[in-house]
DNA sequence: TAGTAAACGAGACGGTACGTCACGTCTTACC
DNA sequence: GGTAAGACGTGACGTACCGTCTCGTTTACTA
């Protein structure tokens, strides 16, 4: 359920050809890339005519954000040990693993489309980004509150802050982040954010 | 500056083609947006074949990319006042004006061709990314040799960490970012990397 | 009857498509000439798309033997009144008549075209020539059984001095061929057909 | 020297250039065919400017027909034995024979390009078939004379009808004609045109 | 013999049309 | 009664040649 994006119920007996659509869709976009998947190539993968799919989403990266979404599910839910350097490694951990294999190539997919279409970009943030944002600035607040972050810096930057550089990798293609790599490099943006005393 | 991205000398005669084309190409892109630009088009409003575009460039990225460079000039070239702070300020600042307006949706759009081109990816990195980053490792080696920065973080990991944000929001369009907010936002990144003591 | 040229059914929507592409073929055809017409100007003038044209017929010979074809008809029947020189006479002239007019500029056009293409010029044989042939064969055999012509020429040869003036004339361009001087021509060839007795 | 098709003198010292480019037309046309000769192609082959063709030759067909007409020279001029019907099959088998190999696929090309453009429909008939006609003419009226032929048909007439067998199978393509069927098919149109008693 | 003007090779240029791809819409036929 | 199948108009793709237009560089005739 994508939202603005579109994806939708199809709860009649749709139930079938959404499921062959949309795993036709993560799979043509992981073995011949993004940029090359067509509705039609979907469409012929899924046993599907093309204006089933265009009934339930109107465009690429409609479908493909609901794909993505829907193999996502609730993989990258916060988690909250007490140890807030420990939740946040674990839970972009799992977001690098994720995002590491075929998904990873959806999802920059997904982002490029959004440079040229509003709405991609809007459903996105609605479906993908700020749900997760709002999760982890719950987290931080709490950690705030104990007293283990800074309190003169609002938790929407310390986000902002934790994430880039996993996109900074991830859409300028500079080094590919590493599970391993995690812990260190948010360690090093933690550094700054702890209460000065 | 084409590097990888093959546009070429025509030393001969093509350079008013060369400019018409590159001036087109801006134009279109900022017009029409991206993702609308056509190579075609392109071909029209430079009064100019399409052949003649394809003879020096292989792609519309590698187009895209040729004129962005072009625009940009030395305008992101790294300053040095002795102070690193203010240096970042300065130098981001002076690229979130740049990539604020028009050229930025070139240069968005570049990036989106990139997650399907690797091609591409590599130009951009190349010749936009590589370059400055190592300028602004030189800068921040020096300001790590004065003292003014933590001597056990890697240049190339604070260039991350300091120029993350900016794509983030330039990619996930969560936020604009303000040459204002520059400061601010490059302060809290160099509070974890000051000397401990 | 499209033959081995390709043209084909379209049984199901296609039909005014077909219609507007063969009308649009033989008017360029006729007003621009064969060599200048493009498929692209057929698309445009019948208001039809360049693909749909594709998906029926293979090359703009095809297309236009097609139209030929279809706008022939069933007019060069054979005629068979008794009189063996009256009938060629007759089929001839009708045939002069016919491929006087823009009909003739397609037909050179596609002949023309066959000296290129095998397969245009086997569609041409199969499709035109063949048929009409062994029609006038058949009522050669029968001049001959009735003692109107010789016996000792293959009615195969016959058809052949009897039409290659008509070609010679239209695809030499040495002289227009007009209907009066049909059976002077058919004619002075039968004086050569007659039984020596 | 084709008149009307341009074809020139280049006395200065084109001579080497002309001579590479007319034996590369046929050397191309012969092993690719007419219709993929391209003016680019014969340039390249020849190792010469396209601008150098263009100088000399103002289009494909009158370059082809210039070569053509260099490669037949005098080989077609005809006999005179006093027999009219032999000199008649050697001339025609002579054609037979040349036309039968490469150069016959340039001079149907020929042929072929004069449907689209009357200049080199013009440049074939008067440099080509003009000539041999008015020489076949000569002979024929020397055959009248003697009694051999029949004096109420004009030489033209017979021309067409001694010729026009040759060029409905070269160009229709219906058969290939071997220089053993020319004097049969040569006797059986005399037939026609010998005096009555 | 030297000078010079042409013709030359090379190839970039603005174009036109090619034949193909995928788009998103629409219609028919089947299940 | 919804759906697969797929034809349709559209528009851009990237390519092949067109015929024209500079570019220097031979080269062979004139002086």
């Amino acid at each position: 359920m994508t939202g603005a994006s579109g994806g939708g119920g199809a709860a009649r007996r749709g139930a079938r050809s959404r499921r062959a659509i949309l795993d036709a869709t993560l799979e043509l976009a992981a073995r011949r890339g993004y940029g090359s998947l067509t509705i039609e190539a979907v469409a012929a993968a899924a046993g599907v005519g093309k204006p089933t799919i265009y009934r339930w989403w109107p465009s690429k990266g409609a479908l493909a954000l609901d794909a993505l979404d829907d193999a996502v599910g609730d993989a990258l839910d916060f988690p909250d040990t007490g140890d807030v350097a420990a939740d946040l490694a674990a839970q972009i951990g799992r977001m690098v693993a994720l995002f590491g294999g075929d998904l990873g190539t959806v999802f920059r997919g997904v982002i490029a489309e959004g440079q040229s279409s509003p709405e991609i970009a809007a459903a996105v943030r609605d479906t993908v980004l700020e749900p997760r944002t709002r999760a982890c600035q719950v987290r931080l607040a709490k950690a705030v509150a104990e007293g283990q972050l800074r309190d003169d810096v609002p938790t929407r930057a310390m986000v902002e802050m934790l994430y880039a550089p996993f996109f900074y990798r991830a859409l300028l293609g500079t080094d590919v982040m590493t599970v391993r790599q995690v812990p260190e490099i948010i360690g090093r943006v933690l550094d700054g954010l702890r209460p000065a005393a």
